[in-house]
DNA sequence: CTGAAAGCGCTTACAG
DNA sequence: CTGAAAGCGCTTACAG
């Protein structure tokens, strides 16, 4: 049903192979011929086999971007960051939804790489487990060895996670997560909170712990204040119905702590549901943090303190690097430090 | 340096056709064959080119899937649905942004129709103009006979928008985007409002046509209301700024109105916005309501009236649709009802 | 159960 | 500037 490169050129009367730079516009054909073939394409309404193209130049259009899932603005903000440098190129994002399974990870590496992607980018936290991370590693070797690129964003360099090992040399844009955590929790301390609570991430998961690493740190920086919070730390995921259930937790534990620290936004978002609905005021009664600063955190009421990681724009760079239109960092390694975003959930701790 | 099919035959000394077979596990292969065919794929780490396999095939792996932005929850949301019905079928989705932009939907729809893409499901309000329709029309028909399916989610069906042409049919799921509007409204002025703002959509989209005949066929079974808020409406685009403006601009007009309804919620959170920096206290001054029930409307303040349409499940049907996984609706239009949500936002109009 | 061979729809040296 | 031909890496009748 559909034409091909030989139809046109049989409707042009002149060579497939003509045809075939006349649609590349790689050498040079004389305008008559050009005309011509063309008016066939036209005529034909002739679209090229990308498959078979990419077969016969050993290219690709293809660019794999992973995520836990695209309806998780966080993750959302990032692919689209990606996209669009993607789209610059003329190349085509094939987004896959992970749900932060290793394994669906693993398997769309694979599929990926049977379609030849010009590359991967792996975003946000990874499963942080030896096995796992040594299977990426070698996906990723293996994908380099066939020309292809692996370029992670939001989860730290390959070499971190695998110490002493010698993993491929992947390109990252990381994210300064412990460092945001430490400054966010190092804020609270400073409004004279001690007893805070903490509603982490899913376990095994590298954005989880170094939040949590921060959040420590700046315990560890304030006795007291340690002394308090330390069993205030209950796990969870990155979603709001974790905040809500953790919030309920560590009031059961604490009934008179002053302040929560929530693993992203999404969880702070539960975290303060779970607050209003005991008649809590924020920050009044209780101080409440998140962290990505994701869009709609400005439009909480009160609007949310949280740490600013600016994803598109490291969507942006993730996809630059992999299409190779920005140099490689130094050590292969950009670093992102995000900032923190004070507003009207934290204040003063109450009085007691 | 990747190895080929005709490489793992050579080690496992049989013929490619026995590897292919053993591979596609659809013809019977000798268990011992199979076996030194499975260990030679395992040592030179042999991974398929799907590109070849689909032009030798003439199959693809590839489903591609159209919105404004995948970074926007209403896009993100349908895009998530779309990509679980893809990943269970063992398909990769294309997801590419298009801004809104028409030249860019088609310039897309070519390039996956050059991917020989199994489909594409188009999302969100369509630019509504004849031109762009035709042209949409027309690839659709070209996609089709190539053995491709167009599926669209969130528009009308091109049966609708080109009455009186003949255009191909595509299945569509629908959304009720005027009865939702229309229920809005009238909650509104049940509620006692009569001086209604609305800012509405970007132009020559059907979404902001269809809310905001819905918001008028409202207003007109009551007069009065229609007389005091026929003037009060303001265009913008399906952004939280947008919102921003167009209430500022509807307060200068009506400093005495009641409510105001937005084209969508992320609409109604820069109403919102507007609304508290004047001051104005929600609902006691000013009603606000949304549109799509996105997942942050349960957690503004106050929580967010609203019309729910439930996204993924909408993009989990269109994908069921585009893989021929679920019957086609009959007269290929699966139409959904979006359902008034009414929260804390709106509440009766402010005596005066 | 297995293989030789044609073919999928392109690109690209090579030759003219 | 143009064409004949080989080749990209698979699949699949066809024959045995």
């Amino acid at each position: 049903v559909t034409a091909t490169l030989a139809d046109v050129a049989q409707r042009a009367g002149v060579s497939t192979a003509t045809v075939s730079r006349v649609l590349n516009g790689n050498y040079p054909v004389a305008a008559g011929t050009r005309k011509r073939v063309l008016r066939a394409v036209d005529e034909l309404s002739y679209v090229v086999n990308a498959q078979a193209r990419a077969l016969a130049a050993s290219t690709s259009d293809l660019v794999g971007i992973l995520v836990n899932d695209v309806a998780d603005p966080f993750f959302g903000l990032v692919a689209s960051g990606i996209q669009a440098e993607v789209a610059e190129a003329d190349l085509l994002p094939v987004i896959c939804n992970t749900g932060g399974d290793p394994e669906r990870e693993l398997n769309y590496l694979t599929l990926l790489q049977r379609q030849r992607a010009r590359g991967v980018v792996l975003t946000g936290g990874a499963h942080d487990d030896g096995r796992h991370l040594r299977a990426v590693a070698e996906r990723a070797a293996h994908f380099a060895s066939g020309g292809g690129r692996v370029v992670q964003c939001g989860r730290p360099p390959l070499a971190a996670l695998l110490p002493g090992e010698d993993s491929p040399q992947v390109t990252t844009v990381a994210f300064d997560n412990r460092g945001g955590a430490r400054a966010l929790t190092a804020h609270l301390i400073a409004l004279g909170h001690t007893r805070i609570g903490y509603v982490s991430g899913p376990e095994h998961n590298t954005t989880t712990t170094a939040r949590l690493k921060g959040h420590l740190r700046a315990l560890d920086d304030h006795p007291e204040a340690e002394a308090a919070s330390a069993p205030l730390v209950v796990g969870g995921a990155f979603r709001r119905d974790s905040g809500y259930d953790g919030a309920a937790e560590l009031l059961r534990r604490d009934p008179g702590l002053t302040a929560i620290v929530a693993a992203n936004d999404s969880v702070a978002l539960g975290v303060c549901a779970a607050l209003r609905e005991r008649e809590l005021s924020i920050p009044g009664d209780v101080s409440v943090a998140g962290f990505d600063d994701l869009p709609f955190s400005l439009d909480t009421s009160p609007p949310l303190t949280t740490v600013r990681i600016p994803l598109t724009e490291a969507g942006r760079r993730a996809g630059r690097l992999l299409l190779g239109r920005e140099a490689q960092p130094p050590g292969g390694v950009f670093t992102i430090h995000p900032e923190l975003v004070a507003r009207a959930s934290t204040g003063a701790a109450r009085k007691r």
